[in-house]
DNA sequence: AAGGTTGTGTGAAGTGGATCACACAGAAAC
DNA sequence: GTTTCTGTGTGATCCACTTCACACAACCTT
């Protein structure tokens, strides 16, 4: 099920964590690196567990979010190729402060504790990409908090559709988004029906296009006057 | 106004994030620290501006907040003596992602860009107290977050007298902070009525007491039942 | 083709919380 | 003293959003 033999390095080459390591360095971080599998929908996961590694995302999407005692869910985030997650639990030993679910089917490399811990203190360029990183998820989450508390629900959607937009490859119009209205209600933290009410009048104002599983955005302007 | 002469190392001693080093280095630090004054209600910062340097508190206390385009505001967060705040933007030199303002009258130490990239360098100690801050913020945030989405208007107000009191020197029953329903109000993102009436509620089933400017915490166990 | 499942669309009723509108008390300012 | 704030208490109304209830289409299965 999982790889025992080390792990090509040149794949290892556009992963942004260990862009400043040369040709010996990578070769052995490979060496440290689990290949994981998961499928569409497979939890990795789970808020409270002990968390023993990081991940990086080789293929696919992976989303982050929180649960309730009566089921709700809210998602945070999503992360896709190349993309760390779950390093909190590394750095710091304690429990997973979220949960993690693949969206797609992922394959994905995992680093445990220890053998990043010790690559941190050989390796000062990667202590400064930590915190870099870390920097950019406090800045992440603040913007979605703030999000949450300022605007209306069909603002919320709108900002949504256009975070999502602007990770997907084509930066031009037309970019169609493969999410559910039930996905997008957990994103913005309200109900499908709201949602749905909230993309119909985007539609009429020709802002999206909606299919079934899809948005397709078509003005993104358009989209960001309608964030409040 | 502000001091030029260096600052007593001693005083750094008990300052967590100096916690490691030695009299030498403090020595050292003190001399890069900037003493820096605010009146009781002054702003510290704005969110957006370019933020130069880190704040480490001496006395007082700090919130830090979030505004809305129409004029609400949104705290997040109290810092008070000992602890540092404004890494963000000394770290990874964007501009500052919220307000910060004084809740009683604050002195604290400024430390600049330049001087803390280059302390970060030399000692290694440092850059792990760094990383255990970001990773303790992202977790606070993460469960700021949480709250607001799942919990209703009462369950937020219990939740946040519990965390306010916990702050507090005296873990004793019969805590009293000093702090206006109209501040409640912001960190738990309501109107000041909301908070009245969840207050009252509370101090009928004799969890609290109300005072003006102030709530006294009696029943810990018994807020705590009230979170949901 | 028949039946189940997942995603969507949409009305009607219910509610948590916002907004508005005052009243009142303690503190501070004159 | 009186006045002027700032903080609190509380009812009435309003509305954004939730909940419930169903209809229907697309896509699985078998």
């Amino acid at each position: 099920m999982q790889h025992r033999t080390p792990i090509d390095s040149s794949v290892l080459r556009n992963v942004a964590i260990f862009s400043s390591m040369d040709d010996d360095q990578l070769v052995q971080v490979g060496a440290l690196l689990k290949e994981r599998r998961y499928r569409r929908g497979a939890i990795i996961f789970h808020q409270g567990d002990e968390g023993g590694c990081l991940y990086i995302i080789r293929t696919g999407k992976v989303r982050i979010y929180l649960s309730s005692p009566d089921g709700r869910e809210a998602a945070m985030r999503v992360y896709s190729e190349n993309m760390a997650f779950g390093e909190f639990s590394v750095l710091d030993g304690q429990p997973r402060s979220a949960s993690a679910a693949a969206i797609t089917n992922v394959t994905a490399f995992a680093l445990y504790r220890a053998d990043f811990l010790q690559l941190l203190e050989q390796n000062f360029k990667l202590v400064e990409y930590v915190i870099a990183m870390l920097t950019e998820r406090l800045r992440y989450t603040t913007n979605y908090f703030e999000k949450l508390a300022f605007l209306s629900v069909p603002g919320r959607v709108a900002a949504l559709l256009l975070q999502l937009a602007s990770i997907e490859p084509l930066p031009d119009d037309e970019t169609r988004l493969e999410i559910t209205q039930q996905e997008i209600a957990t994103f913005v933290n309200t109900t499908r029906e709201w949602v749905n009410r909230a993309l119909r009048e985007f539609e009429e104002q020709l802002l999206i296009r909606l299919e079934r599983g899809a948005v397709i955005v078509l003005d993104r302007v358009g989209l960001h006057q309608r964030v409040n």
